[in-house]
DNA sequence: AGCACGCCGACT
DNA sequence: GTCGGCGTGCTC
């Protein structure tokens, strides 16, 4: 037997399967998706099966034997195989990449070379010394130094250097005691024992109480006060037998169902849409919804109602979820109503956790998983629905290979298993809410809140007035009132800042230049938690300099707002407010996230003042006011997605206000109070700004009048990055169709990252049937000429931003 | 001649 | 990605 094996090497000349002989010993047990290890060069590296033939092309001669099947049971369906076959022609990145994405961290390979001691007595002392009598010893024990005595010790066979694949994580195991079922049996060894082996005698009586079951050893031995030699001893009289199983970490205790888990009441916007869905998914069609609903409106329950179908069908649902809104808000609410049939899945968890809840799914235990991203490759084999909630998020496209999108992938594994997707969304993306026009995917619409809440009241503050009116603060004068107005009443205020381009940078007052970052070209960050400047970029960091490094003035100073800035000036202006401060920096420790949103649903605090991460998913019922310090930042990206960002943003921040019984009102501060894009939010319009974009974008012809792909490259030095771009965009006009645009080559948004000088290429196409293969020969120029100049080069087949 | 270093190609 | 093989060029 010859199984076909990619193995665990990203690189272009080795992106293909490599046929292995297949032992007799495992041609029994292997599979399509099992994990093997195998010879490779001179080491050993992890492999894939992802075939298994009788006749190879490669002469048997050539062929080696894989060396050992690392899984009893495949870790990959064939409709993963299939999955990452179809990723690597989609996103064009190396198969591989796409095998290991759909996996756990745990089962990806950790290598360590170990050096075997053949000949112990001719080992020079210097390096007996470090071996003492141990026949294997990791290579990165002796040093560099002695890195040529190695080599030249292998070569004469005293010793030999060998890779080990290891796992990366342990697979947690305990031991297990299965006690045997016959009572006799346990009699009769009761009766062989010596007078003198009382513990044995007490162990039999306690195994005679549990005769059949298994119980942990460890509990067996507490239980009764023995010890591993008085279980050994039982255990070879064959009163028992023992093995080692899997046991889960428990990240968190299982939440029962809450009443059952009874489904609410629906309004009738949200009944027909669960009755559309149910349609598909009982006629198991692969269809496509766009589930278009205000905030508030209820979406979640019309999932609910879904997976509940799904479930009672004994089939399995996937939602997804943005990782900054996956807090236990949200997946409480699947806990309570599905219980224990629910695994999360969320960058929260230790690599060991995410595994273990990966096996849940892969064994079955479990039938829904919630989770980020990646968990659209739950191993699941009879899909009955995937979800994507808040689908217009940024966050589902991964920004480094495979550079997939899991709404495509969500709707691509659809197809295998034909079942409905669900995209779901207050502010749909463009690219969605146009195809749903298009009837491609089926429109449904939550039009009303679901407690027929009225919208909040948003007030648009321009800030331009504010300063005229002298004004300095970042505060404007209605933000002050307003908030206020919710101290004295005892009620709750969340102040949004969008920090993107707008965090603290050090500024010079004589000069006018700011701190640069000596590796790249963007301004350094000040944090105020380690009193130093920091690069977002590289992760350069330094000291806050006493004076200007251009002009040596002492006159310098912190400029523009960030979380802490606004913090301090909360505290003057209200110094009564309990304030808490949520962003990168306080919520970097684990469980830190939770523990802020708990305390200020807990009411512990008056203002929860936050980035990006509290945008979504905040509903608490004391929450009146929302105030957005500056809505207009990401106007300022050079990326055609500003308008259609800044807009989803304003829209999902003041849907956090007024949710519940009390009315909301939302403060929003902005220096383009006329821009499209802040108008429209204010009365959460979602058509006419649809219909402003679609102009917008069919002018500059954008998605998703076009396909967008973007190529960057990198180089130390400026002109030949450059030049290399220049030759790629001539190249690509020269072999695509005259519809196609090609923009550039340009310099990036940020031109120099790590001392390497950055330039793009973007190809804007409407029907470019040549694609594929035109890029596939730019591959092939790139590692036969560029790449040996030390170019890097990236291809994006749909890049969710261009700056 | 002996070796350090960098480039190139192979990996079943 | 990682290795060995091989060429170049430098040193003893």
């Amino acid at each position: 037997m010859i199984a076909e094996v990619i193995t665990d090497v990203s690189a272009h000349p080795v992106d293909r399967p490599f046929d292995y002989a297949v032992p007799d010993g495992i041609a029994e047990v292997i599979e399509p998706g099992s994990r093997v290890r195998v010879p490779f060069g001179n080491r050993k590296v992890l492999g894939f099966v992802t075939g298994l033939k009788e006749e190879s092309d490669v002469p048997a001669s050539r062929l080696k034997p894989v060396d050992e099947l690392l899984d009893p049971e495949p870790v990959l369906t064939e409709e993963m195989l299939r999955l990452a076959d179809w990723m690597r022609e989609t996103t064009l990145c190396f198969e591989i990449d796409a095998l290991q994405v759909m996996l756990p961290s745990a089962l990806r390979a950790k290598y360590e070379k170990t050096v075997h001691v053949i000949n112990p007595e001719k080992l020079p002392h210097e390096l007996a010394e470090i071996t003492r009598d141990r026949r294997v010893v990791a290579v990165k024990e002796f040093g560099e130094g002695l890195l040529p005595v190695l080599k030249r010790l292998a070569s004469e066979g005293t010793v030999s250097i060998e890779t080990a694949v290891r796992q990366r994580t342990n697979i947690k195991k305990e031991r297990v005691l299965h006690i045997i079922g016959e009572a006799g049996r346990l009699d009769e060894i009761r009766g062989s024992l010596p007078k003198i082996a009382s513990r044995q005698a007490e162990l039999i009586n306690w195994m005679e109480e549990h005769i059949g079951m298994s119980v942990p050893s460890k509990d067996v031995m507490e239980a009764t006060g023995t010890t591993r030699a008085t279980l050994n001893a039982l255990i070879s009289k064959g009163a028992a037998r023992e093995t080692e199983e899997e046991v889960y970490r428990k990240p968190e205790a299982g939440l029962m169902p809450e009443n059952g888990g009874i489904p609410g009441p629906l309004t009738d916007e949200q009944a027909t849409a669960v009755g559309t869905i149910s349609g598909a998914v009982d006629n198991r069609r692969d269809e496509t919804f766009l589930l278009h609903g205000v905030t508030g409106s209820g979406k979640t329950e019309v999932y609910m109602q879904v997976i509940r179908q799904v479930l009672d069908q004994g089939r399995e649902a996937i939602v997804l979820v943005p990782e900054i809104s996956l807090t236990p808000q949200i997946t409480s609410r699947f806990k309570r109503r599905f219980g224990p049939l629910v695994a999360v899945m969320h960058s929260g968890l230790s690599a060991g956790e995410k595994y273990d809840e990966w096996r849940k799914v892969q064994r079955g235990e479990v039938k829904v998983v919630v989770g980020a991203r990646s968990a659209v490759f739950a191993p699941f084999r009879n899909l009955g629905v995937i979800i994507l909630d808040e689908e217009h998020e940024s966050s589902y496209k991964q920004e480094d290979s495979p550079r997939y999108h899991a709404r495509d992938v969500a709707i691509r594994r659809a197809e295998e298993h034909g079942c409905p997707v669900i995209l779901g969304s207050a502010t749909p993306s463009l690219e969605s809410y146009a195809r749903a026009k298009k009837g491609v995917y089926k429109l449904l619409t939550l039009a009303e809140r679901a407690k027929k809440q009225p919208l909040p009241e948003v007030q648009v503050v321009d800030m331009r007035e504010e300063l005229k009116n002298g004004n300095r603060s970042m505060f404007s004068v209605a933000l002050a009132e307003a908030i206020r107005h919710r101290l004295d009443s005892g009620e709750q205020t969340v102040l949004f800042l969008n920090r993107r381009g707008y965090s603290s940078f050090v500024l010079c007052r004589d000069c006018g230049t700011s701190v640069q970052c000596p590796n790249c070209d963007i301004s350094l960050t000040y944090h105020r938690a380690t009193e130093r400047l920091q690069c977002h970029y590289c992760g350069h960091e330094e000291r806050v300099p006493l004076t200007c490094p251009e002009c040596e003035s002492e006159h310098i100073r912190f400029f523009g707002t960030g979380t802490q800035k606004v913090q301090e000036e909360l505290h003057r202006l209200f110094p009564e407010a309990r304030v808490l401060r949520m962003d990168v920096d306080t919520t970097r420790q684990k469980g830190a996230h939770e523990r802020l949103l708990r305390q200020f649903g807990d009411g512990e605090a008056d203002i929860l003042l936050g980035t990006q991460m509290i945008a979504k998913g905040l509903d608490f019922p004391n929450i009146t006011l929302v105030g957005v310090l500056s809505a207009d930042t990401m106007l300022r990206l050079a990326d055609f997605r500003a308008a259609e960002k800044t807009f989803q943003l304003l829209t999902q921040v003041s849907g956090r206000a007024g949710r519940h019984e009390k009315e909301g009102e939302v403060v929003v501060q902005t220096y383009a109070p006329e821009h499209y894009a802040v108008e429209l939010a204010k009365d959460q319009a979602y058509e006419p700004f649809y219909a402003i974009e679609m102009g917008n974008r069919k002018r500059y012809a954008y998605p998703p009048f076009y396909f967008v792909t973007l190529i960057q490259f990198s180089h130390e030095d400026l002109m030949k990055v450059s030049e290399v771009a220049g030759n790629a965009a001539r190249y690509l006009s020269g072999k695509l169709g005259p519809d196609t645009v090609i923009i550039g080559p340009t310099a990036a948004e940020v031109a120099r990252v790590n001392n390497r000088y950055r330039y793009q290429c973007l190809i804007k196409y409407k029907k470019e049937p040549k694609l594929a293969g035109v890029l596939t020969d730019l591959v092939k120029i790139y590692r036969s000429s560029w790449m040996k100049e030390g170019i890097t080069m990236s291809i994006d087949m749909n890049p969710s931003t261009i700056s």
